[in-house]
DNA sequence: TAGTGGTCTAGACCACTTG
DNA sequence: AAGTGGTCTAGACCACTAC
């Protein structure tokens, strides 16, 4: 079981500075409060102010200019992923103006294929859980998401897992594992036959391959994924921010 | 013209902790010096040497255990791009393996479409210079890449610019512009008989779309492009890290 | 228990932009 | 000249991990 430990102080105002961007008390294109009086109205010390803001910049939210000040950025409002989130599908989904959820088509055991094994440092043949999920955009079919977990990480009875949570969450709750690191190769595909039954696409059609692992702090291989995602739907789109 | 100007110290411990990692001075896999350790020997405070290790832990090169040290990631070696390099096409052809490098095809001025026109904030009709060019890893051509830049922000004769060079070092040159964040949308695309024939492809293959713009500080559209990339020889791979 | 990274502070000085 | 963000320091305390 985990605790619910009180937010760091970083945190809570990371927190309170997105939520005034957001709900626009901070105006897109605007100038915002200088950071003494950032650090002034919360209590906490400049450096503290810093390295919030300079996570807010390089998620592309703010923009700053020396000698002037730090500006609400309008532009970045609207785009859906930003760097942490490319593999966070419901996220996506959202950013994308849809209504996201999960439907769990399928949980599996099976050995585990030469490729995979070799991906996920075991031997071929062990075995794996295999998840097939179907995320929606409001109630589109968008993508076509197969995990695959090593059994021997799995410390619950696999029919105890919920289906429609988050990789991230799963691992937590039934592996007591935590991704510190993820590696997504991105690839252009026609989609196979199965594929185009379940996301209603023609075969001549492309779709984008998202290809993930993720990785403990061990550097142990927790998971590998394989999502079929409909870019004519969901725009995947990062931002990039400098200095 | 630009000076030269020192790099900041944190600059210069980045450097130094990317090269003995590149050397395998700090082998893969291996705990690094603490940071206490790394402060003592480069002669600067403990905050300094930690605003370089998040950097490098950001970029999934080093992964920190509390309680325990910090080690060097021996899987992300390998990776082609972090974050940071999904549009800079030279490097991301560089740690595919490849020698990389750009034959400028054509610099032409042509009249915006209503299109370019609103993503770049100009009036339809209004003058953008078209600089389209190929991207080789060692001698196959694998990114088509066009450009457009208003015509009003070039304060160089045409002529002379260098088209070998990459889209930012044009806008600092020949613009006086400088990037401030980079916004880009990946597709998935069936290439278009032109590309097709420039990239040695069938018509029937598959092939990313990265579109991409380029905005200053003041949030003004710098750059729009359109770049059709052959992913069956490159590999686009994003690293991703927490905490 | 010793040593590590994680968090936070208070304050100094610099580089830059704006009026 | 005044105010902003950019850089850097020295030091405190905490949470965690290994031994």
């Amino acid at each position: 079981m985990r605790l619910i430990q009180p937010k760091s102080i970083a945190d809570q105002v990371e927190d309170l500075l997105r939520g005034r961007i957001r709900e626009g008390l901070y105006a897109p294109g605007s100038r915002m409060p200088s950071e003494s009086e950032l650090s002034d109205e919360m209590g906490v010390s400049r450096a503290t102010v810093r390295t919030v803001l300079a996570k807010l910049a390089v998620n592309g939210l703010i923009l700053r200019k020396q000698g002037d000040g730090t500006y609400v950025n309008a532009r970045v409002q609207s785009v859906s992923a930003n760097l942490g989130n490319v593999w966070d599908f419901s996220c996506l989904i959202e950013s994308n103006g849809f209504v996201p959820s999960i439907q769990p088509l399928s949980n599996k055991l099976k050995p585990a294929s030469e490729k995979e094994a070799l991906a996920l440092a075991i031997a071929p043949g062990e075995t794996l859980l295999s998840m097939i999920r179907l995320f929606y955009a409001d109630k589109k079919p968008v993508i076509l998401a197969q995990n695959v977990i090593p059994f021997s990480l799995i410390r619950e009875p696999i029919d105890s897992i919920d289906g429609s949570l988050h990789i991230r969450d799963i691992l937590q709750n039934y592996c007591n594992q935590e991704i510190a690191f993820v590696i997504t190769d991105i690839h252009s595909a026609t989609a196979s036959p199965d594929v185009t039954a379940v996301l209603q696409k023609q075969e001549t059609d492309t779709i984008l391959e998202l290809d993930v692992s993720f990785f403990s702090k061990d550097n142990t291989p927790l998971v590998l994924g394989a999502n079929y995602f409909d870019d004519s739907v969901l725009r995947l789109s990062l931002v990039q921010a400098w200095n």
